[in-house]
DNA sequence: CTTGACTCTCCAGCCACTCGAGACTCTATT
DNA sequence: AATAGAGTCTCGAGTGGCTGGAGAGTCAAG
């Protein structure tokens, strides 16, 4: 019999380990001696000991291990323990490794720009969503702001407490500043009453329709001007490259703040629907 | 401003963890209401808060994203960061591979053997020791068990506590049953004494020496018999192979229980030292 | 005014330990 | 036999990054 303190010499396991499987009753002392509590090990446990260690070094949880251990287990159970055990390891690997692209493509940024920083671009996924819109190819870019400052005045006060963020649709894939395809208008929160149209008192008719759902997203938020936004276009179609994706769909502007009459202070947030470019990749 | 409800839909965060954040000052409410304690966000601090998921993405700590996004970092101070996340990513994902390998190679051993179990091997490294030993060529294996109780009987109360576990040297690389070049001994925990050697009543002398260092073993532990280890030998042996190390110096077997006379009873761990084999393993 | 959705704070739990405080216990040497 | 020093005990708290629940308060639509 061995006190725990050579029994960890032996087992190269720490004092306080031992200690702890003690306590959740994975693997226990063979004798404690009742008066002065003394944990007594003997060396006929050093197998068991042995088979719990190299299960947690496959990384099992110890409460899968005590199951494991427990006599009563079929090879089968340890078969797919195991390979349950081997498919998380395969996911989890596939994340470092994405990480670790992300770690580098950053430092190669760093190295390459200077710390100018830009905004970060993030993975979201939007539901389809009701949408009340105006779709027009305006020729010139300053011809964008007055529809959109009469449908801030007036569409909010109207739809009441449903009305979501103001959201262009981008239906010019190749995005210049002349002859802009773009879709102006409201996304609806709340389910969309009997609604048919809504005319604007310049005359224009915003209709309702509904905007797919975008499974992968790729969104870059910014606070900018009206005019002040193309840089981002750059950085986010950059990403979208880099990390191996396509465009698949019209891109959003979201407005998250939306452009005051008074000041040139706005919030929007740049969407892109992408999905994973099927490569040859070797794994 | 938004409520943290909407705020979390818009961030795609869960409300818990923007709690939470705002709780370790990594992200505040622009606006926490002082009556109610609603916490208010505003559509500027989308970005950061982009900024601090997108360092999350790379795995870094919140304690460091908290240094990273606070105001005064230079360029090389996050390159610094970065660096060490990477080598950080680098050694996990080693130790992933790892993990995932020794799955496979358990999956693979289920298949081919059934799940009768063996004994586990495990990765040891025990410092260099003293040893007082008398190293012999036994014709035959039964000439061992002799010599090995006379040890016994005698050596543990001339030396006293000092006296470590019962252990066999193995100069014989290739393991056969006849001619065994073998030395038996034991390891002395405490500092050696003016001790030169020791004579056994048969009047074989013992002799002290240094036992080396071993950095790397692949150790077994088993319940077993004096005669009925040799399995061990070729389980041990086709570990150390599957997992490419090479024998790296002589074996040695230690008595954690050792033989007692009346019974047939004891616990040998068998350790052998190895080395990676230096092989052109593609990464 | 009611109803239901939201939000608040505070506390516990997760996993697999590790560390420290304060009190015993063992053992080798004097 | 006394003592010093190493070892051991229990218990509680801490780790990181949250998540979940209880119980109470708040907001907004009808």
């Amino acid at each position: 019999m061995f006190k725990i303190g050579e029994f960890s010499r032996i087992a190269q396991t720490p004092v306080s380990q031992l200690r702890y499987y003690g306590d959740i009753g994975l693997f226990e002392p063979a004798e404690i001696d009742p008066f002065t509590g003394y944990r007594y090990y003997s060396a006929h446990q050093l197998p068991l000991l042995n088979r719990i260690l190299v299960l947690k070094g496959l990384g099992l949880q110890l409460e899968h291990i005590r199951q494991a251990i427990s006599d009563d287990i079929s090879a089968e159970t340890m078969r797919d323990m195991l390979h349950r055990q081997k498919k998380a390891i395969e996911r989890s690997l596939e994340d470092e490794r994405a990480r670790l692209r992300a770690v580098e493509a950053r430092l190669q940024q760093i190295d390459d720009a200077g710390p100018e920083p830009g905004p970060e671009v993030v993975l979201k996924s939007v539901p389809a969503q009701s949408f009340l819109g105006l779709r027009t190819t305006f020729p010139l870019m300053s011809e964008i702001r007055p529809i959109v400052e009469e449908m801030l005045a007036v569409v909010p006060g109207r739809l009441g407490p449903r009305v979501g963020h103001l959201t262009a649709v981008l239906h010019d894939a190749a995005f210049d500043f002349e002859n802009v395809d773009v879709e102006f208008g409201f996304a609806l929160t709340a389910g969309v009453p009997d609604l048919d149209a809504m005319r604007l008192p310049s005359g224009r008719i915003l209709e309702p329709r509904e905007l797919p759902a975008a499974p992968t997203m790729a969104t870059a938020a910014q606070v900018t001007t009206l005019e002040g936004k193309c840089l981002s276009y750059a950085e986010i179609g950059r990403w979208i490259e880099d990390h191996g994706y396509t465009f698949a769909g019209a891109g959003r502007e979201v407005f998250l703040q939306p452009p005051a009459p008074g000041t040139c202070d706005l919030v929007v947030e740049l969407q892109f629907p992408i999905v994973e470019k099927e490569a040859a990749v070797s794994s």
